[in-house]
RNA sequence: GGGCCCAUAGCUCAAUUGGCAGAGCUGCGGACUUUUAAUCCGUAGGUCGCAGGUUCAAUUCCUGCUGGGCCCA
């Protein structure tokens, strides 16, 4: 009878004897008028039967409607706990108060059962065991199950099917419910703090015939009536700074998109960005306000700046600031870079290029080789040390803004006044992880079509994560674009960090999968 | 794309140095009107991921494949 099928067709055989029997196992419009929460606040507040809780009926029944996840039963009564959005509360089907016929219906309800209960307000109590009950005096079963539930005390492991039947994952483990509550009450808080700072959101296209914003390779899609092929975005960044030309001179999106590369712990194909773009700001400004954003959103979410990712303690309330270099070197120190790199050579491109040939980094198969083997220019070296080693050798106990990136990895970024070589940029790390990307951004249309046909070049070289020549783009900016500063966030991990989830896939609901 | 690990009952997990496949929960039958993983008695449930190979004998050893996890790219 452990069969699957078996468990299965004996349930379906439940089904068939409950609609003999003249009940509709799929029954509709029983409409609760209380929920879990209420019925606990109700008691909670001295169970004053003088004021029933909210939802009573002219009859002095309260009504509720959940999925039955337990069931204790006795010979002539039973305990069950039945789940709604708002949590779980007990019922206690009795023989006496119920009478013999809807009894024999209750034998019918298995864990799993969506049911409606209504019972008497006078009779609700508080048993033995303490626990808030609704007493029940009529019984609507409203959907059979008919497939059994995983295990209630060890929920649902199996990470695979967690993540492919997300449904089962939800009703086998609480737990995740929660995270994705926070998910939501994350994105919220996102739309509020930029709402009250004035902020206009939109929505742009997630259909791009010209790739940029981002360095990454696409999706490919097409439409047939216009026989046009097309890109699923890998940013909304152009789409946004047109607005702002246009005059959003304030603007966020919160969406998704697509990047076609591989699945890791922190990486699902298609994920959810915030990027918000305010005029006459500077990535200065843009840092004060994540520290406000992140510490904001810490106390919400977390109840407080101290927070443990996965074991390590993060404090979002104190934040540092160090140069891209500065941690390249910092790497070398600690010995995850060859010997012999000084710091002055990470600003010299004749004495980089020396260590990088007397160091033997080229002759090596690993990652950084084959990297620096396709850099062309001395900011990609050191963009690609950074990539390899700089990043892990962040402090991991607070967020760290790295700073003063070259400009040839950045074609979006405006260059920085003193030192035109660099770019007015930040990304943000927590725990060795990037989180955000900002910076001022370039208005200057000469210098950005130069940019644009570097990468053009590079594409022709055989790069492929390049921006295309976005034309429209820079004729938006001869239309003028005020001083800007933008930002990206990835939504994603600020909702692994904030609910110390461990991987991407545990904060979205359906995370990409081969087919079963 | 590469390396390592995993796949046994609906769920959570054992076992086997190669020799009849095991438990708890779930299910089913019974007892039980204040339970909390209810309890007690009884009972059922397996193509050991798939396909080959080695062997008298394979869930176990080998190869390939599929799916997943972790690490690296």
């Amino acid at each position: 009878m452990s069969d699957e099928r078996e468990l299965i067709a004996d349930r379906e055989r439940k089904v068939a004897e409950l609609r003999a029997a003249g009940h509709n196992p799929y029954a509709n419009g029983f409409c609760p008028r209380s929920t879990a929460r209420e019925i606990h606040k109700w008691f909670e507040d001295g169970a004053d039967r003088e004021h029933p809780p909210e939802g009573t009926d002219h009859n002095g029944r309260v009504s509720v409607a959940g999925r039955i996840v337990a069931i204790r039963s006795f010979g002539k009564a039973a305990f069950a706990k039945i789940r709604d959005r708002t949590g779980e509360i007990q019922i206690w089907v009795k023989l006496d108060v119920v009478g013999e016929q809807t009894f024999g219906l209750w034998k019918f309800v298995e864990r799993g059962d969506f049911v409606g209960v209504e019972g008497p307000a006078t009779l609700m109590t508080t048993t033995k065991a303490g626990e808030h009950t609704v007493v029940a005096e009529r019984i609507h079963i409203l959907t059979k199950t008919t497939r059994p539930l995983p295990e209630k005390w060890h929920g649902l492991q199996d990470m695979e099917i967690r993540y492919r039947q997300r449904y089962l994952d939800l009703v086998a483990n609480p737990e995740v419910l929660e995270v994705f509550r926070k998910r939501t009450q994350i994105v919220r808080h996102l739309r509020r703090f930029f709402d009250e700072r004035d902020f206009i959101e939109v929505e742009t296209p997630m259909m791009h015939t010209v790739l940029g914003g981002a360095a990454a390779r696409p999706f490919r899609t097409h439409h047939n009536a216009l026989a046009l092929d097309l890109y699923l975005r890998i940013a909304p960044e152009l789409h946004l700074k047109r607005l702002v030309v246009g005059g959003f001179d304030r603007v966020y999106e919160i969406g998704r998109n697509f990047r076609n590369e591989g699945l890791s712990r922190q990486h699902n194909p298609e994920f959810t960005m915030l990027e918000f773009y305010q005029a006459y700001a500077t990535y200065e400004d843009l840092m004060v306000l994540t520290q406000q954003l992140l510490s904001e959103l810490a106390r919400e979410i977390c109840g407080g700046t101290q927070i443990t990712y996965q074991g390590q303690a993060v404090d979002l309330g104190r934040w540092e600031r160090i140069p891209l270099k500065d941690a390249i070197f910092a790497a070398a120190v600690a010995g995850r870079l060859p010997k012999g790199l000084e710091r002055p050579m990470l600003d010299d491109e004749a004495a980089l290029l020396g260590w990088v040939a007397g160091s033997g980094v080229l002759d090596g198969k690993g990652e950084l080789s084959a990297v620096l083997r396709k850099c062309e220019t001395h900011g990609h070296r050191v963009g690609a040390l950074f990539d390899y080693a700089g990043e892990q050798a962040l402090p991991h106990d607070r967020p760290v803004f790295v700073v003063d990136y070259p400009a040839e990895t950045s074609p979006l970024s405006r260059r920085n006044d003193a030192e035109p070589g660099k770019v007015d940029r930040f990304e943000l790390f927590i725990v060795g992880r990037e989180h955000a990307n900002a910076f001022s951004e370039l208005n200057d249309p000469v210098d950005q079509r130069a940019r644009f046909q570097r990468q053009v070049e590079a594409k022709v070289r055989g790069a492929e994560e390049t921006m295309d020549y976005d034309e429209d783009y820079c004729r938006a900016l001869e239309y003028g674009l005020p001083p800007t500063a933008g930002e990206g966030i990835g939504v994603d991990r600020l909702v692994m960090l904030l609910a110390d989830q461990p991987s991407i896939r545990d904060v979205i609901l359906f995370p990409l999968m081969r087919p079963e």
